[in-house]
DNA sequence: ACGTTACGAGTCTGACCCGTATCGTATTTC
DNA sequence: GAAATACGATACGGGTCAGACTCGTAACGT
């Protein structure tokens, strides 16, 4: 599905083409929608077609239904990732807590909390929610695994553990709001500090 | 709302009396099907009463509507919080984390992740959050000043950081399953460890 | 006994929505 | 120009649900 625009060897089909227009339409119209408040179940095909001014048929023959239209929308939506400088393990540690639950689009950060309950509920959303985040564990894994070979990080150090103590502060402080007290904006850095010294006394 | 039994000074009105079975057929039949996997808005007062056993009205005699309900559904939910025992620092560190996100009723991690949309959207309900996982940061921030007194951590970290540090990568690994390779068990103690100690080489 | 209130079950109206079909119109290829 | 396909708009049948209401019945006080 959503294998549109094939411009492969473009046979050329008779009759009018398709409306790029539309098609850019309707996906804004469903982020708008998102970002806006609605919640995924509450978003209606009638809702997006009249905010994207076109008809609900134009979207029905290009999505099967709500959950096609939904995966394509948020695939658009995931950004670019960051791109560590591979100077400094600990500026890129910076860089990239400082870039988890910060996407391009302003529009994702309202939308990333609706989808934690369809994650856990679909494991074809579990799949897409793990390919989105995964590449970027890598690149955190990379850069911790930089560190210990730079012998600024003992080597028996469980990165996996290390990446969840990095991520998870910023996810529940950006999706969650776990703590409103806490500043957000010197955060990223705090955490890292933090995890690299540790907090006992020596 | 909500204010039934209310035991003082009963001036037994006529009639016949609500029925506390009643009130907890359609407490335990709302957790149920949140539990059972229906989202917030999914979930029908219908629904509801047919499960409970109980008429419509009987559910509107005592609520306002599906919001009120739900209220006073998960404030019955949240269950009790974990004592530390006062002995070790780390132990009860590792106690408190590892009860992050585990309540005595076990539908209440299935019901979690339905809430995060909520709390983002709504001001009562993110106070309703707010009230229920302050109390259990306040037990968390009095166990690292323990800490600090005892001076087995140093006395200049920042302990709100430290609890973020803590609690996020429970949070993310219970309610959003962020990386599935990750050992759940032995995490709060890995957490604990990790964060004492830090990872800088020395 | 009698009035009062709650009970489970059901009905009814008015929303809203899905997914399909059908308008008349617009845009493309042959 | 003719055939084909898309367009926005709208109507349709089928479905779910909110809330208010009505039954006959059950449980309580006096």
């Amino acid at each position: 599905m959503a294998d549109m625009t094939s411009t492969a060897d473009a046979p050329r089909s008779p009759g009018r083409p398709r409306s790029i227009r539309a098609d850019e339409a309707i996906i804004e119209a469903t982020l708008d929608l998102l970002a806006e408040g609605s919640t995924i179940e509450a978003l209606s095909i009638e809702a997006i077609a009249t905010r994207a001014g076109v008809g609900k048929a134009t979207i029905y023959r290009r999505w099967a239904g709500k959950d096609a239209l939904l995966l394509d929308a948020l695939r658009r939506l995931k950004g670019v990732m960051a791109q560590p400088a591979g100077h400094s393990v600990r500026d890129d540690l910076v860089l990239l807590v400082g870039a988890i639950g910060k996407n391009v689009d302003p529009r994702a950060a309202k939308i990333m909390p609706c989808l934690v309950p369809a994650v856990n509920r679909s494991a074809d959303q579990f799949q897409l929610y793990q390919n989105i985040i995964s590449p970027r564990r890598q690149l955190m894994r990379e850069v911790l695994r930089r560190g210990i070979d730079e012998g600024m990080f003992r080597a028996d150090i469980d990165v996996e553990v290390t990446m969840a103590l990095l991520t998870g502060p910023m996810l529940i402080q950006r999706v969650l709001q776990w703590n409103p007290d806490l500043d957000e904006q010197s955060l990223p850095e705090r955490v890292v500090d933090a995890v690299l010294e540790g907090i006992r006394a020596r």
